[in-house]
DNA sequence: TCCCTGAAGCAAGGACTTTGCTTTAAGCTG
DNA sequence: CAGCTTAAAGCAAAGTCCTTGCTTCAGGGA
């Protein structure tokens, strides 16, 4: 494996930037192997000998787009913070875009490795939140506490219970998937005794 | 669509008969559609046709096994109804049978349909569960509350939390799901006050 | 500088998918 | 009960994708 600037980095790079804009101009269905070769510049061998299939390739890309790239905002508290993040993450997260990546990440190689990143990407945001407020003598919660609290009901909301029969007609938000919701599992979180 | 008896049901049944038998038989990675079309004995057209694509099949069949098959026991009240559904889903669920069939039922329609579908089991067992507890008079949550506290966590872990690099080398049950974590969820619901 | 290794290119063969047309069978009507 | 209607299944051909063995190339190490 060569290191940035090797042939092996690029070829990456490329496939990558072509499965982003083919997503975007051809619309997921029409997406095949052979399509993103060509616009990528590389043989469709190439792709299948890497990454095996589509699902794979998808996968791959989205990890990298559910990728955060920055720290959470501090606002001065743990509930603003924590307030705050959920609800960026809610509103990320719920959009169709944003399922249509976690569904991709899913997808992945059977052993949920790529699944696995996804979750460490929040574990890590929440870690910079907690770790901000016991500097300022705050009383918070550990990570594993905050992902069953409140990232584990607004991810269960999102692939179970988003399109589906039980859904009220026209809201825009499905399932309860909005900004109050993920407000009241951070406050349900905080409002109970801190440590588990 | 004709009832049961016709001609649709018959090639249904057959087809997703197949399934289950190949799936066993030869595993998913060399599951194909002609194959299940031949065990079948119909055309993979029809199978085409009608299902579109294998994920879409894979995604019908999870959703049929995950149906439960009886109500929950009673066991004489609330905490111990809970304790022991939790107990028994997170064990199917966790297992790699279980694991995949979630993650079939997930990748079907992008409208999430079957997923839906899923998580309206869980919901109608925890509705008997807390149906009997308000018959006796013991003061119960609500549907919403444990799914958000006690299902939505063990799926986050069941999709997000095993196989990954976090995961301790030979446990058991990867990511902390044992019997004992999903007492605990119970536990924690049951303890605070009821009703948010 | 030369060699070594892993990855990419190429090409042929095989498998899967799609699609238009035909045929069948279930349900309905007179 | 016979004939009609229609949705779904069968068939077959064409196209696309996937696999694989071999060759070529580029980057890293001795």
């Amino acid at each position: 494996m060569a290191r940035p600037g090797g042939r092996s980095a690029r070829v990456q790079e490329a496939v990558h930037t072509a499965v982003r804009e083919l997503q975007a101009e051809v619309g997921r269905p029409e997406l095949t192997i052979p399509l993103v070769a060509a616009r990528a510049g590389v043989t469709p061998s190439t792709v299948y000998r890497r990454w095996g299939d589509l699902q794979e390739l998808l996968s791959d890309v989205a990890v990298e787009n559910l990728r955060p790239d920055a720290p959470p905002q501090d606002h001065g508290d743990l509930a603003a913070d924590l307030r705050n993040w959920a609800e960026q993450f809610i509103e990320e997260m719920a959009s169709p875009i944003g399922r249509a990546y976690i569904r991709d990440a899913l997808l992945g190689a059977p052993d949920g490795d790529n699944a696995a990143r996804c979750s460490q990407y929040a574990a890590e945001q929440i870690g910079v939140v907690l770790a901000r407020a016991a500097e300022r003598g705050e009383d918070a919660p550990g990570v594993e506490l905050v992902l069953d609290r409140v990232v584990a009901p607004m991810m269960y909301r999102i692939l179970f219970r988003s399109g589906g029969p039980g859904d009220s007609e026209g809201a825009a938000s499905p399932g309860g998937l909005t900004a109050e919701y993920a407000r009241g599992l951070v406050r349900d979180l905080l409002d109970a005794p801190g440590a588990r």
